[in-house]
DNA sequence: ATGAAAGCGCTAACAG
DNA sequence: CTGTTAGCGCTTTCAT
């Protein structure tokens, strides 16, 4: 970066007015004259005058960026979510420093600071997990953060989820009644908050409220693959009806599934707790309980604006509706 | 934001040196006696210190941030090569801003021009098009920018692809050898520098080469839905092989074609011309011209960081290898 | 090897 | 409504 040829210096003297003046008309304070806004607006389209970030930023000590902690970049789960918060986070004129934590060159508390030490006015977390450090540098630096499409044991931290608990509750009594009687659930990382203290407490409550024994929870089954060879097991386990956290671990199990020669949704019915696109375009196509993953990245962000600008927020964890979507994964459609 | 609690200042005092020392410790700079350094490095441990990224930015005129422009968030396509540069930018710990162009909110050149305000160090750029506004905010602020994925008929701008033509035309014979003679091909946008100047004038090519007078050439097939929608004419026109750019509309016709109770590849061979993930789970199995994606966007990135620091670059146009990838939905397999 | 001092480009009291 | 004056926190000559 060469140094900036034209500032607002420039324009103060182009425009006959002081610095000060220049810094309230791009700001659009309305202590201005009429005629001397237009004046100073003249100069600074003929001089083609662009404000410096990172000038106002360090003067006025917000930058309009924040922060996007994402596990994977490459998961439809998170881009999703991504959208809707980019979204919003463009109209209310924030720009967005995205860092994923996927990477092991470089631990996640580093990746934080890093983010903080840019000065991010604020953080969107998706992670599953939130590390005392990451949650002791948020708080030293006092930087608003909201949780999109995840939990946190801490209360303090602002979210907005769906009602994992009833929506697994929903998808296990679909499968009872269609007659499966053998339920399992398979899930990645077993003690993040969301598996630990709702996927799996529903599961489990589901069993006893039906009288039901025998236990079957799968757990790190993370990818595609996993859910192709976890079938075999499956099977052997008698298992007839299975909710799966990640929707491409669930297209592993169908493809295991169709590969063995056996019918879904007559042998085994699924649904995938996560409705991205994939859900929808393999066949059979995937019963999935439906998180608004967009709105749910929207509702975070426009609630994160909030708390950078010390706003009334009602309620800093926010769960949206579901929908529990049949496909052709189970039988009752 | 509040105040700073523990700035460079503080540091000086307490090590009792002064800020340029402190500075100069930070960034690693040789001029600094081993004893001071330690000290130094003491109360910077024991005060917590951490540099403020944008007073940096301001004073060095580097904000070791590069700005990523993307035209959607949920595209694999994107998505992976987004991969390969958030891991390079890691390596040679740059931040990133990203910018997707999808939104219409705001036209493209002001999204650009508020990641040019925010003092960006470079620019991956992942769009197909590059209007002539665009290009000049960058040739005016002396951005170097690098094309991932994409090309662009100014030669100034480097960039990291793969030789479409040929991909396309080893595609095209594929299925002309399994007996395809009725070949048609599937894009989107049919005035990107991709699809008009590649794409298309190979399969034109391969036409006349192979003395087919017939073209079908489909454009402003973007999505799912439009590939799904589309079979019916492509039946209609007698084609038994396609190749379509992206791989999602690729799944539409399939999932089409086997909803028509006709036969993949019997009836209709499909190629499709980026190999994300959803391309290989779907049945049939998609066969593909499998893109380097992650490693096109490593690429892409490490050549930018050449760039930004004034080092020579062998080429600013680099091809990376393809591979043909044959699946289900071609015969010869 | 270290320090003093002058910015980087802008915002924000404060005064008028 | 407008200008003056201090900074924001750091880097970078230039001396020494």
């Amino acid at each position: 970066m060469h140094k900036q040829e034209v500032t607002i210096y420039d324009v103060a003297r182009e425009a006959k007015v002081s610095m000060a003046t220049v810094s309230r008309v791009i700001n659009g304070n309305s202590n201005v004259r009429k005629e001397t806004r237009e004046r100073v607006e003249a100069v600074i389209n003929r001089l083609h005058y662009q404000p410096n970030a990172v000038a106002q930023g360090l003067a006025s000590k917000k930058t309009t960026t924040v922060g996007l902690i994402v596990p994977e970049l490459t998961n439809l789960y998170f881009a999703e979510l991504s959208k809707g918060i980019d979204d919003i986070a463009l109209l209310y004129k924030y720009n967005i420093i995205i860092s994923s934590i996927e990477n092991r060159l470089m631990k996640e508390d580093e990746v934080i600071q890093s983010l903080l030490n840019k000065q991010v006015d604020g953080v969107i977390y998706m992670s599953n997990r939130l590390p005392d450090k990451v949650a002791n540098a948020f708080k030293q630096t006092n930087t608003p953060v909201v949780l999109a499409g995840t939990k946190d044991n801490r209360d303090e931290f602002a979210s907005v989820t769906i009602d994992y608990q009833k929506a697994d509750t929903e998808a296990l009594n679909l499968m009872y009644n269609d007659g499966k009687k053998n339920l399992a659930i398979v899930v990645g990382d077993p003690d993040t908050v969301v598996n630990k203290d709702n996927r799996i407490p529903a599961y489990r409550k589901f069993l006893a409220d039906h009288d039901i024994a025998e236990e079957h929870i799968y757990t790190k089954i993370n990818n595609y693959s996993d859910g192709y060879n976890l079938y075999s097991q499956l099977e052997k386990d008698g298992v007839d009806g299975v909710i799966v956290t990640r929707d491409v671990t669930a297209v592993g199990i169908l493809n295991s599934v169709m590969d063995a020669g056996k019918n879904i949704p007559k042998d085994l019915e699924i649904i995938t707790a996560s409705a991205t696109q994939i859900a929808s375009v393999v066949r059979p196509a995937l019963t999935t309980i439906k998180q608004p993953l967009y709105d749910m990245g929207a509702v975070a962000m426009r609630m994160l604006t909030k708390l950078m600008n010390n706003e009334e927020v009602d309620g800093i964890h926010v769960q949206l509706p579901y929908e529990l979507l049949k496909k052709q994964s189970t039988l009752n459609q």
